[in-house]
DNA sequence: CGACGTGTAAC
DNA sequence: CCTTTTACACGTCG
């Protein structure tokens, strides 16, 4: 049977909870920023309202910018607030995983649904399940979602991007090589600005001009291996399964005060960072084989430097581990200073049982 | 093949 | 002026 797939996206989602806390700032332009206390107004947006993308505010800008531009007009910042954010974020997940065959989340405001069992492959019914969910969303939780319904993943996606905010968009398979049609390809999930560079200088746009491009004349380009992939997101055709994901990494990062090359400097960082990561570790009940530190110069140039080791759930692992990295980063970048830096941990293992030191 | 490091992308 | 977190593909090396 052919599939059928939801995509659901919550719209400006932290912008939204924030007004719906506080009353007053209702209908206001609303910038939500991640602060990096390097200064009183450094960092950058994270996420703004409609109101305030009107002005040109919107995610990544500098928070410094999104201010000149709010100069004199009445715009609300504040700083994110993650576990608010997550708690809501889960109780509209369980309600979506509960009116699907399997879900998969994507991020805090983002999920793609499986409903080709529930609704017996009838597009009428799948129509009402996101019209319900919306329904939910929007009287249990003062919140607007955008949906895109079609018989695969990424077609779901781009059709729940097309009408925002509140949205509904079906894209049945015959209509999707119309739909995708004069679609420039950046707006194609997968394709960034450097892929979206290269394309153009081919002298493609749209979908239908990456359609109509060799596939040979892609994969000199591009490699065999993403020709295909680009060339099948042209016509919108996408087989990957909706499936719950598992972590693979978990990572933390910060800014540091002023950029340094002092060993002793970031070993404070260091220990900041994995008084966090250890909760996380704990909360999600993880071991781990590899540890990472990610390093971001003056320049923000990014490096990474990682070990393996025999498997453990000890944080004092990561610590040693990292200032192992660290010191070898520092003997082969003598003159580098750092703005920011993280520690990270992979290879997972995840286990249901809380282990305790008398499981050894 | 596994480990390691970089680049691209999305949020 | 420049945040945070995760995923994945690919090249290289031993």
């Amino acid at each position: 049977m052919k599939r059928i797939i939801m995509h659901v996206d919550l719209d400006s989602f932290y912008a939204s909870l924030e007004e719906n806390r506080d009353p007053a700032i209702k209908g206001k332009p609303v910038v939500i920023c991640v602060y990096s206390g390097r200064s009183e107004e450094s960092g950058a947006v994270s996420t703004s309202n409609y109101k305030a993308r009107a002005f040109g505010i919107k995610a990544g800008m500098p928070i410094v910018i999104a201010k000149r531009i709010a100069k004199g007009k009445d715009v609300v910042f504040l700083p994110v607030d993650m576990d608010y954010y997550r708690e809501i974020s889960e109780r509209i997940m369980d309600l979506m995983e509960e009116e699907s065959d399997t879900m998969e989340q994507v991020s805090i405001d983002e999920a793609y649904l499986d409903v080709t069992e529930l609704t017996d492959g009838n597009w009428d019914k799948a129509i009402e399940i996101a019209k319900s969910i919306k329904e939910k969303i929007s009287s249990q939780e003062e919140l607007t979602a955008s949906v895109g319904l079609s018989t695969n993943k990424f077609v779901a996606k781009i059709a729940s991007d097309f009408q925002k905010p509140n949205g509904l968009t079906v894209v049945k398979e015959e209509e999707i090589i119309n739909f995708l049609k004069y679609m420039p390809v950046s707006k194609l999930h997968g394709i960034g600005e450097k892929t979206t560079k290269a394309l153009n200088d081919l002298g493609i746009q749209t979908a239908k001009d990456l359609s109509e491009y060799g596939l040979k004349e892609l994969e000199e380009v591009f490699g065999k291996n993403k020709a295909r992939l680009l060339h099948n997101k042209s016509l919108g055709i996408d087989d990957s399964p909706v499936e719950p994901r598992e972590k693979k990494q978990l990572s933390r990062i910060g800014t540091l005060k002023e950029d340094t090359n002092d060993q002793n400097v970031i070993y404070e960082k260091i220990i900041e960072l994995g008084k966090d990561m250890e909760i996380r570790i704990l909360k999600n009940n993880v071991s781990f084989r590899t540890v990472s530190i990610i390093t971001i110069d003056t320049e923000l140039k990014t490096q990474t430097k990682s070990d393996t080791i025999p498997q453990t759930r000890e944080i004092q692992k990561v610590i040693n581990i990292s200032k192992v990295l660290l010191e070898k980063y520092l003997k082969e970048n003598p003159d580098k200073k750092l703005r920011r830096f993280g520690i990270r941990i992979s290879n997972l293992e995840f286990s249901k049982a809380q282990k305790t030191l008398d499981d050894f």
